[in-house]
DNA sequence: GTCGTGAACGACATATACTATGTAGTATA
């Protein structure tokens, strides 16, 4: 079975930009209407191909039209409106919307003034000149232009940076900025905040006496390579990475309409300011006001906004406009994740590919509050693996260095079982039983089809030695699509065996992903958040596991180092989900 | 194009910054 799902949004998504193009206008509400179907359409979990028309229309936000579309797609495999469209607006024509700098009405201008049909074309008419004699063009807008495509030839076409990229970017630029006099208060905010796993632009909002320098600052930094645009308060670069940076300085008392501002996301924003205007109220980025008079009701912090607004806070990770407001305000907010008991995969420098010593990690572990920690070296049948010896002499180790730390830390010996293409585990099971904790994942043989994949992970669930499944797709974001996988039929034997699934905090993991973890919620699956930290350092990143389960809407309650310590040492002994 | 109200039709996302041109287009959350 083909993703047919992503068949459908691609489709959706094609005729929203072409009916952006048709009607010159990207607000028109047929290309909402088309937009909010493909949101509508991505937050399905069941199979669309088995959907009729009937039961189409019953997701809010597809109608008759939409439904009929869908089910020309899966059944012909094409849609008669969409290639009408292709046809009065072809890819190369579509392509030019992907210069920064053009919208619907220039593109319909440069064609039917100069007869631009794609970038090849504009390229000449800005060669040639043609451009500023054009009614609502000039000199000025010729010479944008000419930079936009030539920054469009270098980096192909304008996508997305993985957060694993995206992140240490900001935090680069953000050190740089925080070191400029007069400044206060550093912070990322869009889909960054949001903890998305791919991020268009690097939001930085900044409180400071005075903005100039401050967007100097950003303007005059090494990586920074071009200013596309700056005002009085905000700045727009773009990176030595193709990353663009934008940059809004405000004032203190205004932080919190900044900061909701700037993190959106955008339909969160607009709802919310929706229900401004319900309660006699303006909400913009600089505080939110009564419509009459403009007296300032509330602006500091995001708390007194929503709290003006009737709504509890809501935790950056939930503002897609997916319902989180009608959430909050009925009360049905999941709670946040809060204290982590716990780390279950973590590497020390006794795996190939491991940095630091076991009394390092032990230290970082004790300094994050940790009551247990398990030691997860690769085993020995990948390419940073141990072998037999030298886990046995780790474990004898292990038992001096708990005697030394008493009751203070449970130190588990454990390990990371490579799952084979047939299901296969390393060592033998008398071997893998000798230890404390084994998870087991896979790490090769992506290749595979769904049957084979869905397959050889259940035969490792069904290991009586396996208490966990790491990173369950073995995806790397914006390199490696997942493995395919039978969800459903995973999610079962993990009920059925009381084995745990990893919500592994790595940036370029972050699996199981948000999609996968919504799936789950509805299961009786031990979740288990983990850092697969390979350096002491890394440790940290079990905050980003946390981020990544409140975003799919997990309730801690289902996450085993989110439990009071003797809940979850028992746990980890054996003694059942508690 | 979707949805709700009432059986055809109106309502339907907000608010602002920047730029280049001379009123509007494009961009941002």
């Amino acid at each position: 079975m083909a993703d047919t799902k992503q068949d459908v949004l691609d489709m959706l998504r094609e005729l929203a930009e072409l009916t952006i193009l048709e009607e010159q206008n990207p607000q028109s509400f047929r290309v909402r209407a088309y937009e909010s179907a493909a949101q509508a359409i991505g937050a399905q979990a069941t199979d669309l191909g088995k959907l009729t028309v009937k039961e189409l229309l019953q997701i809010e936000g597809i109608g008759k039209s939409t439904a009929e579309k869908i089910r020309e797609l899966l059944e012909t495999g094409r849609v008669a409106r969409v290639e009408a469209l292709r046809e009065k607006h072809p890819r190369a024509v579509v392509a030019l919307l992907q210069i920064q700098g053009l919208g619907p009405k220039a593109v319909a201008k440069l064609r039917s003034e100069l007869g631009v049909q794609s970038l090849d074309d504009l390229r000449r008419a800005l060669e040639e000149r043609r451009l500023r004699d054009l009614r609502g063009f000039g000199q000025k807008s010729e010479e944008k232009l000419k930079l936009a495509v030539e920054r469009l030839d270098r980096e192909g076409e304008l996508s997305r940076t993985p957060i694993s990229i995206a992140l240490p970017h900001a935090q680069r630029i953000i050190a740089h900025l925080r070191d400029v006099p007069g400044v206060d208060q550093v912070i990322y905010c869009g889909s960054l905040r949001r903890f998305s796993e791919t991020i268009g632009d690097i939001d930085i909002v900044v409180t400071a006496a005075q903005a100039e320098p401050v967007m100097e600052a950003l303007a005059t930094l090494v990586l920074v390579e071009r200013v596309l645009g700056r005002g009085e308060r905000k700045t727009s670069v773009v990176t030595r990475r193709g990353i663009q940076v934008d940059l809004r300085v405000v004032e203190k008392h205004q932080l919190g309409a900044a900061l909701l501002y700037f993190t959106g996301s955008k339909g969160h924003n607009i709802k919310l300011r929706m229900r401004a205007l319900a309660r006699g109220l303006t909400l913009n980025e600089y505080g939110l006001a009564e419509v009459e008079g403009g007296k300032v009701v509330a602006s500091e912090t995001e708390e007194a906004i929503y709290a003006a607004l009737g709504l509890p806070w809501i935790p950056p990770v939930l503002r897609e406009d997916t319902g989180e407001i009608e959430a909050a305000e009925s009360g049905r907010l999941t709670r946040q994740i809060g204290a982590i008991g716990g780390d279950f995969h973590v590497h020390t420098n006794v795996s190939g590919d491991g940095r630091s010593p076991l009394e390092d990690v032990i230290g970082a572990a004790k300094a994050r509050g940790y009551h247990a920690l398990a030691i997860t070296e690769h085993a020995e049948n990948t390419l940073s693996g141990v072998g037999r010896e030298a886990l046995l002499l780790q474990r004898e180790r292990f038992r001096a260095v708990q005697a030394e730390l008493g009751d203070t830390l449970r130190l588990l010996h454990g390990v990371e079982l490579n799952i084979g293409p047939d299901g296969e585990l390393d060592y033998d099971l008398e071997f893998r039983k000798g230890f404390d904790w084994c998870l087991a994942s896979v790490h090769s043989h992506f290749e595979l089809d769904r049957v084979a994949q869905t397959r050889r992970v259940m035969k490792a669930m069904l290991d009586p030695s396996v208490r966990m499944i790491g990173h369950l797709s073995a995806r790397m974001i914006g390199h490696r699509a997942g493995i395919e996988l039978d969800l459903d039929a995973l999610f079962d034997a993990a009920e059925k065996t009381g084995t745990a699934l990893e919500i592994n905090g790595a940036l370029p993991r972050l699996d199981m992903s948000v999609e996968a973890l919504r799936r789950v919620r509805s299961k009786n699956v031990p979740l288990v958040l983990t850092s697969d930290a390979h350096h002491s350092s890394e440790l940290e990143r079990i905050g980003f596991a946390a981020l990544n389960a409140e975003r799919a809407g997990i309730d801690p309650e289902r996450v085993v180092n989110a439990w009071p310590k003797e809940r979850m040492l028992s746990w980890l002994s054996g003694g059942g989900a508690g």
